[in-house]
RNA sequence: GCGGGCGUGAUGAAAUUGGUAGACAUACCAGACUUAAAAUCUGUUGGGCCCUGUGCCCGUGCGGGUUCAAGUCCCGCCGCCCGCACCA
């Protein structure tokens, strides 16, 4: 055994741990917990390299929390349902579960290869019956506390596939399979009251100190969160038994400059309105038509349409103003009804100009006497709300006084008065949950024409999805299958139809991570378990799930506490997060009447200092770093590199690069010089194993003194690395340790015991061949098993230190000194130092500062 | 439009959080071994100046500031990237 051959060591290595239980996860009083998790894949059929990248993250941290003495859990399963397993069932006649577990089961295969140190004992599909009746329950008890309901809404519906599609899979106004244009329409849906928690969900992201900034800003702007008044404006006669037009806004100081009411076509006004006026309802079809579609809200065509209805003034009422019902209010923002002012704001100002509405002036700018948008120009920018500015008439006072302080002061007449009141709002819509889809989480309900929408009896869960489908018919097959859909009613016994909408797939991820816990539950969760394991201390995963996924399971962690299923203790659920980069790959690209030809890594080759096509030698040109993509031929497959390389090479690699937030670039040349290092520790460790040192041997005094105090620093260093998710600069350390350690005429038991602690660093990172160099110099039992090296505090403070010496800031010269010497030895020396004896010239220095073991600092 | 981030050699990057800028690696170049190549090992490499050194000047996007000392802090530009967005 002289060459490093990793498709020998990995392999052993995997049966070994797997033979001993090695990564079971085990409830245990005397270790704390560490409860490590990756957001778990989509079952595609492939691993990517992007998952060699987070799982490998996820795995050095479980390894080294294990080693440091941690109860690790690190499990792995599968987010199954979806809508690949659909279009794979119309495309190709399989059935979505056949498709969904053999891919299952050729992705564990994958896995295995990485030698992650996974707990697969507790591994689950959320297509298993087993999970998602469990989600079943948990429905039937948020129904119950009244965190589900049921309600009409809008969705877009295909025409041609029969379904509901999300926003994400309309494409300019169109089905994204289809291509038929998108209807909206009012269906009856299921909804989550995540709402209800806008508030908490904003105030608790201050408690998440471990979570990137970032992720909490935006799942901040995301909940939106605004601060407003809300009045009514009087109709001068009511309408259709109305009588008053509720109306919020963030901007109350502009309200003397309000030049019409805008209504969303889908207020209740403008729905009774359509009703007797067919100019109206012509106009208010064609606003709904076109108001959702991407390509309408960049053009931004502002329509509107007078109701000749006129509402009062609230601070002037003999002031009447126009209702107009406009394209771009939305119903499910505020109150669905807004007043213009155009003076103010550019979208009002568009609308006043085209519609001829007059343009109001509300105050004035300090340094400026604008006080209405010149002829064509745009709306004045409203000062930011710390600078000062006047308000005219709204308080009946002219004065200067800050945006800020105008908008409470308006909301605080607004109250005295009695026309309105402050509200606080948020952006956060309650969660749709139906989806018109076979292959997802049946939702737990049965229709009854007596008794209406019945909850299924806990004791009939799970509601299992048939198997004799067929997508032969677009839509949802559910819907067609009369064998599954009738059930007796569970509340009267009388027959009744099951609801044949399932659940969104964001459902079955938002508590994956507590099922993990105690997977085989009879219940959602196990009490016992689930305190003991929960929260998760570190979660890595994509940056793309910053919004949805976390926001959701942040809910789901609190609605499962509400309902007994999860502790109060973990309503966060996710202490710490982590959202690593992407891993990329150089495009190559050449050009063919000008449109741009793909080639594969393996078609070109660098010549002269240029890459060329191997066939022909045509010039070609590099994009670096781009995203993988198979129309672009720049995807890298793991299992080609782990075949050729090994996974600890893959592992290391995608770690070395760059900071594991960053994106990193795959290239051919670092893989194989990662590949050639990891030859040449294994090289060195048979070198060292040969000269048979012993760790008696070991002298501290003597020989081997520079190579341990090296040594310590490495671990010290790697440990800090590890520990603050620098595994870049930890890896750095390890090179040069290892460049040391190639080097060092030290004993060969300084050596051994040297190349035994390498071994220990680079477990978390290369657990294969540290575990094989591991049993090569004689270390005890697994390296998985074994315990941190722990740096000596004596072998890291030296005797001496080197101090540089500045002459007026700049690097000048150095001085040796000893560790401890104080600051008045140090001056003594440094003013002995030769350069500066020139540079003072036989004067005083102005200042001198020593900052004992950094520097030195002479002003002259 | 609103919000946020980033900018360091040819390249990926590091910098103990205000204290020797460029660790470590890639690439390139040179040398050793070899008939030769590959592999392996060794060495050089921020720019410039006098190659006379163990010497000097410049250098972290640009301009200013604070400080004994700035890649790091502050102000103003420029460039790139990301999130949200007819949100009242």
């Amino acid at each position: 055994m002289s060459r490093y051959d990793p498709s020998v060591i990995e392999p052993k290595w995997q049966q070994a741990w797997d033979k001993a239980g090695t990564f079971l996860a085990t409830m245990s009083k005397d270790k704390p917990k560490y409860y490590v998790l990756e957001m778990f894949p989509y079952p595609s059929g492939n691993l990517h390299i992007g998952h060699v990248r987070n799982y490998t993250l996820g795995d050095v941290v479980a390894r080294y929390k294990k080693a440091t003495g941690h109860a690790v859990l690190h499990p792995m399963g599968w987010d199954a349902f979806g809508l690949p397993a659909e279009n794979a069932a119309i495309e190709r006649k399989i059935n979505p579960e056949v498709w969904t577990r053999s891919n299952i089961a050729n992705m564990k295969k994958q896995f295995a290869m990485l030698g992650l140190s996974l707990d697969w004992t507790r591994e689950f599909a959320t297509c298993d019956a087993a999970y998602y009746g469990h989600q079943q329950a948990l429905f039937l008890d948020m129904l119950a506390k009244g965190l589900v309901y049921r309600k009409n809404a809008n969705v877009n519906w295909d025409p041609v596939d029969m379904t509901v599609l999300a926003d994400e899979q309309v494409i300019d106004g169109r089905g994204w399979r289809s291509g038929a244009e998108v209807e909206r329409r009012m269906l009856t849906q299921w909804f989550f009251r995540i709402t209800d928690f806008a508030e908490e969900l904003i105030v608790a992201l201050d408690g998440l100190d471990d979570w990137p900034p970032k992720v909490k800003l935006m799942q901040a702007n995301w909940i939106g969160r605004s601060r407003g008044l809300q009045m009514g404006w009087a109709l001068t006669a009511p309408s259709h038994g109305i009588e008053r037009i509720d109306v919020y806004t963030t901007r109350p100081d502009t309200l003397m400059g309000a030049s019409f009411l805008g209504l969303s076509p889908d207020h209740p006004i403008a729905m009774a309105l359509e009703a007797e006026n067919p100019a109206l309802a012509k106009a208010v079809a064609e606003m709904r038509k076109g108001g959702t579609t991407e390509e309408a809200l960049e053009t931004g065509e502002k329509l509107g349409f007078d109701t000749g209805l006129r509402v009062k003034h609230p601070l002037d009422p003999s002031w009447e103003i126009p209702v107009w019902i406009a394209n771009f209010i939305l119903m499910d923002y505020g109150t669905g009804a807004i007043f213009g002012c155009p003076a103010h704001d550019q979208r009002d100002l568009d609308f006043c100009r085209k519609y001829d509405l007059p343009v109001i002036s509300t105050f004035v700018p300090v340094a400026d006497s604008i006080v209405l948008p010149e002829n064509g120009g745009p709306a004045y920018v409203p000062p930011k709300p710390d600078r000062v500015h006047f308000v005219k008439p709204v308080i009946g006072i002219e004065r200067e006084i800050s945006a800020d302080t105008a908008i409470a002061e308006t909301i605080e007449l607004a109250e005295t008065v009695g026309f309105g009141t402050g509200v606080t709002k948020y952006r956060l819509r309650d969660w749709g949950l139906s989806r018109q889809r076979y292959w997802g989480c049946p939702i737990p309900v049965v229709h009854c024409d007596a008794c209406g929408v019945v909850p299924e009896k806990k004791e009939n869960l799970p509601i299992e999805l048939p198997k004799d489908v067929s997508f032969d018919i677009p839509g949802n097959p559910l819907d067609r299958h009369d064998a599954w859909r009738s059930v007796p009613c569970p509340a009267c016994g009388k027959p009744a139809k099951r609801e044949t909408d399932t659940m969104d797939t964001f459902v079955d991820s938002s508590w994956y991570f507590a099922r993990f816990t105690s997977p085989g539950s009879a219940t959602p969760t196990n009490p016992e378990e689930a305190a003991y394991w929960m929260n998760v201390d570190q979660y890595i995963g994509g940056i793309e799930h910053a919004i949805l996924h976390l926001l959701y399971s942040r809910f789901f962690a609190r609605a499962m506490h509400l309902t007994g299923h999860m502790p109060e203790t973990a309503i966060e659920p996710f202490k710490a997060l982590f959202t690593q980069g992407m891993v990329t790959h150089a495009i190559y690209q050449t050009r063919v009447e000008g449109r741009p030809v793909y080639h594969y890594p393996a078609e070109v080759e660098a010549r002269d200092g240029k890459m060329v096509l191997k066939d022909g030698g045509a010039e070609v040109e590099v994009i670096p770093s781009a995203k993988m993509s198979k129309s672009k031929n720049n995807v890298v497959d793991p299992v080609a590199i782990i075949e050729q390389f090994g996974a600890d090479t893959a592992r290391w690699f995608v770690l070395s690069d760059s900071p594991p937030e960053r994106d990193v670039e795959w290239t051919a040349s670092g893989a194989e010089a990662t590949n050639k290092f990891l030859g040449r520790i294994w090289a060195l460790s048979v070198r060292i194993a040969d000269m048979g040192g012993d760790a008696q041997g070991v002298d501290v005094q003597g020989d081997d003194e520079s190579l341990l105090r090296e040594m310590h620093k490495t671990i010290r260093d790697v440990t800090n690395g590890i520990d603050s998710f620098g595994f870049n600069a930890a890896i750095a350390k390890l090179y040069a340790f290892a460049n040391t350690l190639q080097k060092t005429d030290a004993s060969a038991a300084g050596q051994a015991t040297a190349m035994r602690t390498m071994a220990q660093l680079m477990a978390p990172l290369t657990p294969h061949l540290a575990e094989e160099i591991w049993a090569a110099q004689g270390g005890h039992g697994l390296i998985a098993d074994a315990p941190w090296p722990v740096a000596d505090a004596a072998m890291l403070v030296e005797a001496t230190v080197t101090l540089p010496i500045q002459i007026n800031g700049k690097r000048r010269s150095e001085i040796t000194v000893s560790a401890d010497a104080t600051k008045e030895e140090v001056e003594k020396i440094a003013l002995a130092d030769d350069a500066v004896i020139k540079a003072l010239a036989g004067g005083a220095p102005k200042k001198l500062i020593v900052v004992p073991g950094r520097i030195v600092n002479v002003v002259v």
